[in-house]
DNA sequence: AGGACGACCAGGACGC
DNA sequence: TGCGTCCTGGTCGTCC
């Protein structure tokens, strides 16, 4: 599933590969996936206009053009783009195909049509409905520790959640955030008000180690992501946690053994030996 | 206020 | 073989 990561693998393969480049006709073969505008605006907005940037925020992608337009992409779960080869055949659920004036293609491929597209001027970029809600990306402008503590003192609920929650941080998904609790040695089903200081640095730490090898290693692919070059990405050989209930813990010296729990109706992975649950704080 | 839960979507895994 | 059921999860909307 694409979450910081991987689409900040797929800005990058984008920005190398198709920025500057002229689209010459955008073809948009599942209407409904876009939230703002039609078609026909799509095709006035971009037909004739190069690409100049690649952006992203949180997990959505920003294609930038000389137009002044700017289309937000959503991957949610199954959500891919990518140049398509010369001569290849388009995929089945491709959704968007953008053809360059070079003769190149662009596909925008989403099997589960969970995913979105939104045309919006770029310079109102930031009043994108995709981007309500969606708080500072968290690579790009993380909390200080004080910014941090702050916010985990004023929830109750476990931390987990607190990471998949995008609106004050955002770019954190399921298998990150079960990696990087992982990687703090903080139970997932802590409360948000029982993390101390310490707990925070971890935190902190832990979430740009993450992030930083995850990018390094181009994403994880379990099912469906593919990097902006169509191919799949490398860190889910490198994931300590995340689907490996029922198998040994992977710190050294730890006889734990992964233990997959239900928060908030989704899959959470941790050692129950090296996560260790803060004790809630006594409050006066 | 904020937590719980269903809807959206389609395919893969699994049981009978 | 073939069908039904469950599971996957990001985000939004609804309800309590």
């Amino acid at each position: 599933m694409p979450e910081l990561p991987e689409v900040e693998t797929v800005r990058r393969d984008l920005c190398r590969h198709v920025c500057g480049r002229t689209i010459a006709r955008v073809r948009m073969l599942r209407e409904d996936m876009l939230i703002a505008g039609g078609p026909s605006e799509v095709e006035q907005a971009i037909e004739g206009a190069a690409i100049t940037d690649v952006g992203r925020r949180g997990k959505a992608l920003i294609l930038r053009f000389s137009s002044s337009y700017s289309l937000i992409v959503h991957f949610r779960m199954t959500g891919k783009l990518y140049p398509l080869a010369t001569g290849a055949k388009l995929p089945a659920h491709a959704r968007t195909v953008f053809e360059f004036d070079d003769g190149g293609r662009l596909v925008h491929e989403d099997v589960r049509r969970l995913g979105t597209l939104e045309l919006i001027p770029s310079e109102g970029e930031n009043c994108a409905l995709t981007l309500t809600n969606i708080g500072p990306d968290i690579f790009e402008e993380p909390p200080s520790a004080e910014e941090l503590a702050d916010a985990l003192e004023r929830r109750k609920c476990a931390v987990k959640p607190f990471l998949l929650d995008q609106t004050r941080m955002s770019g954190i998904g399921n298998i990150y955030a079960c990696e990087i609790l992982a990687r703090a040695c903080i139970r997932p089903d802590t409360p948000c008000d029982a993390l101390g200081a310490s707990h925070v640095t971890r935190l902190l730490a832990s979430t740009r180690e993450v992030l930083v090898e995850a990018i390094q290693a181009r994403g994880t692919t379990i099912s469906d992501y593919r990097t902006g070059t169509g191919g799949p990405g490398g860190f889910q050989h490198q994931l300590r946690v995340y689907g490996r209930a029922d198998e040994p813990c992977l710190v050294d010296g730890c006889d734990g053994t992964i233990r997959r729990i239900v928060q908030g109706q989704r899959s959470t992975y941790f050692c129950p030996v090296c996560q260790k649950r803060a004790r809630r704080r006594r409050r006066r």
